[in-house]
DNA sequence: TGTCGACATTGACAGGCGTCGATGTCTGCA
DNA sequence: TGCAGACATCGACGCCTGTCAATGTCGACA
């Protein structure tokens, strides 16, 4: 029998711990669940954190690939990929001038996520009916 | 030859294109990423997102683990095993009442990361001496 | 046209992570 | 004391991901 059952065919005889308070509010959906943290995803790794602040660290917020390399310490090729995972989730854009790559931070992108999150994770007070 | 050595020995001939700006600012350290990703890591799932929301939707923003195992649609072992990161990574507190164990949000947690990413990838506009 | 260099792509490998069934632990109750 | 239920832990499995060496692509320049 689960704890709701209990509950209902047997409402609070002693009443010490009362469990099970329903929702009171809708939740995330699978489908919004499944984006964002896709989204969170391309933020979680070490190596992408460094690259989005040197990004960010550099005038006007853009820097190129050999400005990346030497300072995470990785191989090129892997630093690449990470550009890739950053620009398909949206947070920087590759901009190519000459032989080189150019990659700048979207602000927008950073804020929108933040601001979700904090919307989505805003505790609901207790009611007092 | 490195791009950077090649600009050093011959500074600009038609300057097209400046490439390599300076960081003009100091980056995250490998030990502050590494510290912030395992953070975002665990953020970074949807079922994880899910229980939190779900959290986040009751009154006072707790729920027990009976309240959380139907809706995600996983198995009970798996629920605990995600509670049991999010717990680690300090987004919601443990509270064992009876046989029943609450899960309480940690709103500072929550927002002392996302200020934190605000602060980390806030872009540095353009320096125009 | 040929060469060089910056960057992207591919293929392969090791390690991490999400999931489940089985089992353990602890509390409340008869 | 024995049982039942809520939750945690364990062991195993498959998939995903970060990393590298090798290779491909494309623009600049002689």
């Amino acid at each position: 029998m689960t704890h709701d059952e209990a509950m209902a065919r047997d409402p609070l005889p002693t009443a010490p711990t009362a469990c099970c308070t329903p929702p009171a509010g809708s939740a995330l959906g699978p489908h919004d669940a499944e984006r964002t943290a896709r989204t969170l995803k391309a933020l979680a790794d070490p190596t992408r954190l460094r690259l989005l602040s040197i990004i960010a660290a550099h005038d006007g917020g853009e820097a190129c690939v050999c400005d990346l390399v030497d300072p995470v310490g990785l191989s090129q090729p892997t630093v690449s990929h990470h550009l890739k995972v950053l620009t398909e989730a949206g947070f920087v854009t590759r901009e190519k001038r000459g032989v080189w790559a150019y990659y700048t931070l979207v602000p927008d992108a950073v804020d929108g996520l933040l601001t979700h999150l904090g919307h989505l994770l805003a505790a609901r007070p207790s009611t007092s009916p």
